[in-house]
DNA sequence: AAATATACTACTATATTAGTAGGAATTAAA
DNA sequence: TTTAATTCCTACTAATATAGTAGTATATTT
């Protein structure tokens, strides 16, 4: 599972993608009250966010966060490694995570990690391609599909 | 990640499939040997599997443990979520530990949540088509492919 | 009866996660 | 230049989950 702070670190992210053309910042407690985060514990997730590079900030009564990158630039899998997730489901197949299984004498003939290290790439294969700006699309998308079937009814 | 619980389950059971022909039952004290296991957090991961009706046991001298089921009847994706494993990396999209996204009001047009689950149904697709005996067997084509090269060498 | 297994309950220790407190530094506007 | 509003940063705390252990009861074979 993902933890908490990736989940909100995406969804900070996609409050930005959102208004991203004006480009201007937007404040931490704004994105906490659009987004229904505990504004101290974005703060902190946000701050991480800018020490990798990902968001810039301006400081002032008139500050705020806003991305750096364009918003189909960003990359699922980016957000959930820079976050400290990993991805993999067994230490032994994460690429940045990585710690061999002592119980395995050798990794390389290990049938359950050859198991394991498919479903990691076929996650990231989906993770990697999958921009905010993809997240978006798929929003309205969806938005627009449950509108039509509500006026079906 | 597997918690270390759902790893053990599943060397466990393969230590039984190997052997699976005789269906003789295998000590635990063996099962821990030969997948350094530590003994007594195996005897409860045991017993567990016990209770789900995954394995069979026999108490006395000559006891220990036994597949009910044949090697290639169970799945990964069945000792994942028996030992307490969700695949899915969100609750909102958690077939077995399913929980809202509070943050979220609309479940149906969450952008991010629609992702999650395409990984999920990517993830599931494998683990749920690969039994024991599937991991027996690339465990052999592995350790053919690595003795070839070595003697290549 | 003795030896040897599993069955079961109830702990403990450790690590991780989630979140908070409080103040320093910065900026803009009054 | 003061004030208000914001990010920046360090250092905590609380809650939860994981990993593993201890000790004893119960069953089976010899
Ligand atoms: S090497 Fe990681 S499970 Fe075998
Ligand atoms: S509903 Fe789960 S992330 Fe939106």
């Amino acid at each position: 599972m993902l933890q908490k702070k990736t989940k909100y670190a995406i969804k900070a992210l996609l409050a930005l993608a959102r208004e991203y053309k004006e480009n201007k910042p937007m404040k931490i407690s704004v994105i906490a009250e659009k987004e229904a985060i505990p504004r101290k514990f974005l703060e902190a997730i946000m701050l991480e966010l800018r020490h990798h590079g990902l968001v810039g900030s301006k400081m002032g009564s008139t500050g705020g966060y806003y991305l750096i990158k364009h918003p189909e630039e960003i990359m699922l899998s980016n957000v959930i490694r820079l976050t400290g997730g990993p991805i993999a489901l067994l230490p032994c197949v994460s690429l940045n995570f990585y710690e061999p299984c002592i119980e395995c004498l050798n990794e390389e003939i290990c049938g359950l990690r050859n198991v394991i290290l498919e479903v990691r790439e076929a996650s990231i294969k989906i993770l990697s391609k999958t921009s905010l700006k993809d997240i978006l699309f798929r929003e309205n998308k969806l938005s627009k599909k449950t509108k039509a079937l509500k006026t079906m009814k």
